[in-house]
DNA sequence: TATACAATTAAACGATTGCTTAATTGATAA
DNA sequence: TTATCAATTAAGCAATCGTTTAATTGTATA
């Protein structure tokens, strides 16, 4: 808890001054995006998708994986608005619902790439 | 498994191009980087840190969490090479290493203001 | 010295995550 | 209709995660 802290704060930081609440109510709700982000097969399937659409069959051939666990990720991704799907016959035809993750994914490659 | 995929493939997607096995090659690894920041609390400490040094209790007394809770996340984000820290007396005043990331928070906070 | 305190580490825990297998739904084709 | 197959859903499980409490380390000061 809060409580517990140093008595003795470090130069600069004031403890009444509002500043800090401020910045972090800026982010508050921002990692949700990452979280989505956070997992492997999840990235995979958001950078696939920028090619083009994808049913869930092909997904799960090109990851190696169940299609139980892409039904899954897929979800996610949807009920995050992220991706969007439509019904063709038997399958079910994913694309991306929003372009700008695939920018997101680019600016942490770009990162991960540098500090190798 | 990659097994029980359906055999008749979606159109536009051939089973031997080698294309889509390049894509996710592209992308391994870099979901590292989205796990250290799939945590709100992590992802607020890095935006704090984006202003300024600041110590451990600092940090624990501004998020309104415990100091043990705090050094883990900092550690984690310390092996990631993602914060540095200095001591001096008892305090450890711990800044950005990689201030691209930083960058990638405001990205991100700009797609969640966008979908909301 | 001895005491105080910031910080880290260790151990333990409850909660969440990602996968599996099995069952179910929905749509096509025989 | 019946059979087939893509996709989803449900249940169960191991592994991981984030926190807590307690113990430990390291530094400064009385």
């Amino acid at each position: 808890m809060s409580e517990d802290v140093c008595e003795s704060y470090c130069p600069g930081y004031r403890q009444d001054d509002p500043h800090y609440q401020e910045l972090i109510l800026e982010v508050a709700g921002v990692s949700e995006i990452f979280k989505a982000l956070s997992d492997e097969t999840r990235t995979k399937i958001l950078y696939l998708l920028a090619e083009g659409e994808l049913c869930v069959c092909d997904l799960a051939d090109i990851l190696g994986m169940s299609l139980p666990a892409i039904s899954h990720h897929l979800r996610l991704l949807r009920t995050m608005r992220l991706v969007k799907y439509r019904r063709q016959g038997k399958q079910a035809y994913y694309s991306l619902d929003d372009g700008h993750i695939v920018q997101l994914i680019k600016v942490a490659q770009e990162h991960f790439a540098e500090s190798r």
